[in-house]
DNA sequence: ACGACGAACTTGAATGGTTCAAGTTAGCCG
DNA sequence: CGGCTAACTTGAACCATTCAAGTTCGTCGT
């Protein structure tokens, strides 16, 4: 059963957000996608949320997802050679897999812990914030073909 | 000092692939930036092949990387949000470090070993091919600055 | 409640890395 | 040395993303 509105109206609040329709919209769109395991592109959860409030230009899509990932309560991954995809974050530091053929992309746990991935040998000075772990390879229906 | 055209001839006939002068001026440039821990993209390197070969076409420098990355000589980078960028393929497993602020990309050896980081807890199907590991954080000269 | 300020949205166009398509050139093998 | 095919060139198309200017609507103070 998806959240109820009011949680999340306290969830933007919460995060300094203004609590608008186009905004309460794509992340109830991104709460659902989750509970479903899915990763969207901008299209994608652009479509949904027009099915709830009617409209929403491309550009609207962009603002609002860039607002939540900026205020933490949604996560933007890049998997290379695909657009941008977006998911409802949640606290797990979780990591993706991703299919060479078909670019389906899944969720999966680090073995090691997050502490270890997060410790490389040397930082060259650099200030981390971030571990990002992403495995490559085929998914079931694509690794019997020889598809690229 | 550079490697000898010799080398690279045969590195290029060993990998199955023809003898041309913008693929043996590509691997030339990728192996040089190597040596200078650069990570070139396609623009960049097109242009140093210009330097030494004459010409060469935006589309030839695609090729000519991608033919090489296909062959294993050389690596995509593909850091979210910024171009692709290329290494000469090196057999450690390196991984890479971009800073937010202006996108340098440093390499960086993986504390725990490629073996941990080659394992997820469960692969749902997936045939794995490869870990990708990306460190996100502030280089030494942005770490200080407040900018994006 | 009302009014005003500024953020958020809309529309429309531009950007730029990458790819597609068609034609020419040049490695490689017999 | 000739022919086959991959490799390269030119020129145009693509498309996710961004920029710019104008309008709408949350939010906050009175």
């Amino acid at each position: 059963m998806p959240l109820s509105d009011d949680v999340l109206v306290d969830r933007l609040r919460d995060a300094g957000l203004r609590v608008t329709k186009p905004k309460l919209a794509t992340l109830a769109v991104l709460e659902e996608a989750r509970a479903r395991h899915e990763h969207l592109p901008v299209a994608a959860v652009a479509e949904r949320v027009r099915e709830r409030i009617g409209t929403l230009s491309a550009q609207g899509a962009y603002d609002c997802l860039d607002a939540l990932v900026e205020s933490g309560l949604a996560r933007r991954i890049e998997p290379a050679g695909q657009p941008t995809l977006y998911e409802a974050r949640v606290r797990d530091n979780h990591h993706h897999l991703v299919c060479r053929g078909c670019g389906l992309v899944t969720d999966v746990d680090c073995t090691v812990g997050d502490a270890l991935c997060l410790t490389p040998s040397a930082t060259n000075g650099f200030v981390l914030d971030e571990a990002e772990v992403t495995f490559w390879g085929r998914c079931p229906s694509c690794a019997g073909s020889t598809e690229a």
